[in-house]
DNA sequence: AGGCGGCCACAACATAGGTTAATTGGCCTG
DNA sequence: CAGGCCAATTAACCTATGTTGTGGCCGCCT
């Protein structure tokens, strides 16, 4: 939708569309965007990022390719925090903090961007629309891990799994990823479970649950979803805190700058919530049909 | 440490302490802070302050007092995502933000200030170091919650239980609010089950066993450690991810402004990671003695 | 004073999910 | 082609945690 008019040689780079979702780029600013992804590297699947533990170097910014934040336990038990995905950023605030409390890992071959951490604060001081814009990057990012917390706390191992399959597909296709219900999943039944909290064991009955009851295919890697409406209702998924509704007039008006847009709101998506009132008991039995 | 010269009337608020660890405040950012808070409201516990679902109001500051912010599935299941002490903020993105993905409720008496999310905006452009500071707040509580994620995936009900008791010991010290080992946890079981992720009697359960074993003690809301390490040790604690480690040297350093500090390190409290090598079964042994 | 509701405590039982182990099928490498 | 490794799959069994139910304490309301 909001895909701003092509500014000479500068391609919109993920990051670029990321936040054009949320505010009209001036060309300066795009300028700079584009800098800041000037030096670019290419990792191999399996690659630390970065590592729990260790001092942070350099802020980047993942181009393309997948990985996962995770967070290890000293006797090994790990749990994958998030999965990165084009445009998202990596050690943002490094240079306050003193080392890194997680790590990441590419899945793919990954495309990064990296740049000195002093450049953040640079931006804060220069581009301050774009630094707001990383800011809610970054509130929209905790967003995410409490909707898992909540998963993990308090859904089923089935609610779970539908509930990170839908949220994936959702975050996807934002990005253009996702083509006729399918994606590409590039990651072992490990990954899901540490991400899940279960067992490999458990992750593998319940994905074939899913399978058994047609919501889901799979063939290797990729993953085709059959009926996202019933998966939402079985993982009880409310995307309200994807923050997805795109609003770059908000911002605008914020910060009051290019034009003073009014607060017309037709632009707004209207997702209605699912409210069933549910018994404590038999918490998946939307799947038992 | 930190502590600011007093400037005329004003009075460090927890806002101002909290950001005077990684940032040396101006005079003038220290009155723009305190403009900040000067609208404030005194509510009772069990009060909403925020209500998942709806639209967002104003921008709201902690200023002494409980809350916890949390997120509920329709049928009722409730997460508390995190406890919400003084100085922390509420609400901060919400001009970006379509409606509240999560709740926040009081669970003691508390003084709030509120203001306008367009400061918000205000403060990135005129502000842009106290601006880079909130942002930095908002990193450290998510890293609070993905810590807080990896104690649901994968540590077991005492070692969650510990793991939090600790967690909040030290973030209240922080703020003085420990004196001798304890502190006044203003909280039934229940939200402390609705916090790990556990029920109501397991929580019993696992409190009784904290108890018996003589690493705490409790009578009404006063709680007391007794062991400190040994609590950290059940609970696989590693204060990596607070940040607590206080640095403002460092932003001061990227922001190049008032003085162009040196790259000395002297101050830096270095905590050496407890590297056990454990073996999968019996992860609760340090307490079976 | 009596009754009511919230919170804590504990016992008895039920189950979701963990653990162990064995089997299969790629896929790489020598 | 054999051997080996890694991921997926499934079965059998086990346990950490959930569920239900009871009683006691305490503060509050009328």
């Amino acid at each position: 939708m909001t895909r701003a008019p092509a500014s000479r040689a500068l391609d919109p780079t993920p990051l670029w569309l990321k936040l054009s979702n949320y505010l009209i780029l001036s060309d300066e600013e795009k300028m700079y965007l584009a800098d800041l992804e000037r030096t670019i590297a290419r990792e191999p699947p399996r690659t630390d990022l970065l590592q729990q533990g260790e001092r942070y170097r350099d802020v980047r910014i993942i181009r393309d390719g997948w990985a996962i934040r995770h967070k290890a336990l000293p006797d090994g038990r790990r749990q994958v925090v998030n999965f990165v995905l084009p445009g998202d950023i990596i050690g943002m605030y490094c240079m306050l903090f003193e080392s890194a409390d997680h790590s990441v890992t590419t899945l793919t071959p990954v495309e990064v961007a990296s740049f000195a951490p002093e450049r953040i604060a640079e931006m804060f001081q220069s581009f301050p629309r774009l630094a707001a814009a990383l800011a809610w990057a970054g509130a929209r990012e905790e967003a995410i891990v409490a909707e898992r917390l909540l998963s993990l706390g308090r859904r089923t191992a089935l609610e779970r799994t539908a509930h990170l399959l839908v949220e994936l597909l959702r975050r996807l296709s934002v990005v253009n990823m996702v083509t006729d219900g399918h994606f590409v999943l590039p990651v072992t039944q490990e990954i899901l479970a540490d991400a899940l909290g279960l067992s490999i064991v458990h992750i593998n009955r319940t994905l074939r649950r899913l399978r058994d009851s047609g919501l889901i295919e799979l063939n290797g890697q990729r993953i085709t979803v059959n009926d996202v409406r019933q998966l939402a209702s079985v993982g009880q998924f409310d995307e309200l805190y994807l923050h997805l509704i795109r609003a770059p007039r908000r911002l605008e008006r914020a910060f009051s700058v290019p034009r003073h847009q009014n607060g017309n709101h037709a632009d707004r998506a209207h997702q209605e919530r699912a409210h069933q009132d549910r018994t404590h008991p038999d918490r998946d039995d939307r799947l038992k049909a």
